[in-house]
DNA sequence: ATTATCTATAGATCTATAGATAATGC
DNA sequence: ATTATCTATAGATCTATAGATAATGC
C-alpha cells in the first residue's frame, strides 16, 4: 500500500526525541498492540496510561518518549486498525476474481473481514470521538477511503458489463450501503448472531444488496 | 406508551432520597436536558458533573440528590433519547396510513426522525459503551424494541397483501436493515450530506430497500 | 558522549459527600 | 419537624514530566 505525500503515515506525524527509527516503530507497535487489547476490553477512558505501559512492557516514562499524550495512542490505534481493514478489503477485492458473481464474492470476503475485525471496527465507532478534531477528521477520511475501494470495484465491474450501469451517485451510495451493512454485523452482532451465522447473514444480505442494485 | 411490569421506566429504577415524586421528575428532566446538550457538544467523559449541575441550574450537591453517579445521568439520557425516538417512530408508523406505498411512507417518516435526532442517535452509538453492563443491556434492548416496531408493521402489511410474503428471518433482517440505513444518515452524515439532501437520500434508499424486498 | 530507560512525584482535576442552611407545611 | 438545597472539601485518581541511572557505540 503506497501513501501519497499529503497522507504520511500516522507514525511520521507524531513527534519523538528517540533517534532510532526502527526502535520507534517497534515500540509503537508494542504500545498499539497493548492498547488495542485494553481499549476493546475496557474502553479508552477507563484504560490508564500506566496500564498501557505495563501491558506493553515499558515504564510509564518510556511510554511518554514515544507518544506525547494518551490521545496520541488512540490515534495510533485507529490508524493501525484502518490499515489492517484496508489491507483486508484490498486483498478481498483481488481474490474475488472476475467471474459472473464477482460482486457477491467481494461482499462475502468483505463481510468476513468485518467479522474477523468486529471488535476493532466497533472500537473506532465508539472511541474515535475522543480524538482531537484534526485527527478525527483523518480517521473519518480513512472510512471514506475504504468505501472508495468498493466504488472503484463497482465502476470497474460496470465497464466490464458484469454489473448494470448506474450514474455515479447511485454507485457511491451502494458502496456506502455495502460498507455499512458489513459494519452492522459488528455493532448488532450481539443480537444478529442469535439468529444468523455470519455465513447466513452474508448470504441474505448479499441477495438483498444485489436485488437492490439490479436494473429496475 | 405503556410499559410492561418487567420494564419500569428509567426514573423508577434510580433511587433518590427526595420524597416529592413530581419534583424528582422535573429535576431529572432539567438534568437530562442539560446533559444531552453537553454530551453532544463535548462527549460524556469530557463533561464534568459540575458543568451539568451548572447548566441545569443546580448546585453540585443538589444534583447528587437526584442521581447517585455520573453514569446514572448517562443512563437517564439514553433512556430519554430512546423514549423520544420510539415516540417518533410510532407516530411515523401511524401517520403512514394504509395505501399502496405505506412502506415507502414509513421509511420516509422514519428517516426524517433519524434526521431530526441525528445527534442524539449518534450519542447513543458513541457513549452507551460507558454504561455499567446491566444498563448497557437495557439500552441495547431498546434498540431491538425500535426495530421491533418495523417488524410488526411489515408483518401486518404482509397479511394485508401490500408487501410480498416472507419467512420470519427475512422480515427481521429487513427491519434491521431499515433501522440501520436510517442510522447511517446519522453517522455518515458529515460525508453523505455533501452529496445528497435528506430527501434525496431517503428517495434513493427507499428504492433500494423496496427492490431488495421484492419477490425474486 | 550519546541515547534510551527508569523511578518518583508534581500538579491538575474531578467525583461524591458531609455538614450547614434555607424553605416548606403542619 | 421535615424536606430540599447549598458550600466547602475530602479523597481518589491519573496524566505527564523532571531528574537520575543504565546501556550503547565510538
Amino acid at each position: 500500500m503506497t501513501r501519497s505525500q499529503s497522507d504520511p503515515g500516522a507514525d511520521a506525524v507524531i513527534p519523538t526525541q528517540i533517534k532510532d527509527r526502527m526502535l520507534v516503530d517497534r515500540r509503537r507497535r508494542q504500545i498499539v498492540d497493548a492498547a488495542v487489547r485494553l481499549f476493546i476490553e475496557k474502553g479508552f477512558h477507563k484504560t490508564t496510561t500506566r496500564e498501557i505501559a505495563g501491558a506493553s512492557g515499558m515504564s510509564i516514562g518510556l511510554l511518554y518518549e514515544y507518544v506525547a499524550s494518551k490521545e496520541d495512542i488512540l490515534y495510533l490505534v485507529c490508524e493501525a486498525i484502518h490499515a489492517e481493514v484496508e489491507r483486508g478489503v484490498s486483498q478481498a477485492m483481488e481474490k474475488a476474481g472476475g467471474g459472473r458473481d464477482v460482486l457477491a464474492e467481494m461482499i462475502r470476503r468483505y463481510f468476513l473481514v468485518c467479522h474477523r475485525m468486529s471488535n476493532h471496527i466497533l472500537l473506532i465507532y465508539q472511541e474515535s470521538r475522543a480524538l482531537p478534531p484534526p485527527w478525527r477528521k483523518r480517521v473519518l477520511d480513512n472510512e471514506v477511503k475504504i468505501t472508495g475501494i468498493f466504488i472503484d470495484c463497482i465502476k470497474r465491474l460496470m465497464t466490464e458489463g458484469v454489473v448494470p450501469r448506474k450514474e455515479n451517485p447511485s454507485v457511491e451510495l451502494m458502496a456506502h450501503n455495502i460498507t455499512v451493512l458489513g459494519h452492522m454485523w459488528t455493532f448488532r452482532r450481539w443480537f444478529l448472531s442469535r439468529h444468523y451465522s455470519i455465513e447466513e447473514y452474508t448470504r441474505r444480505q448479499t441477495r438483498f444488496i444485489l436485488k437492490g442494485m439490479a436494473q429496475t
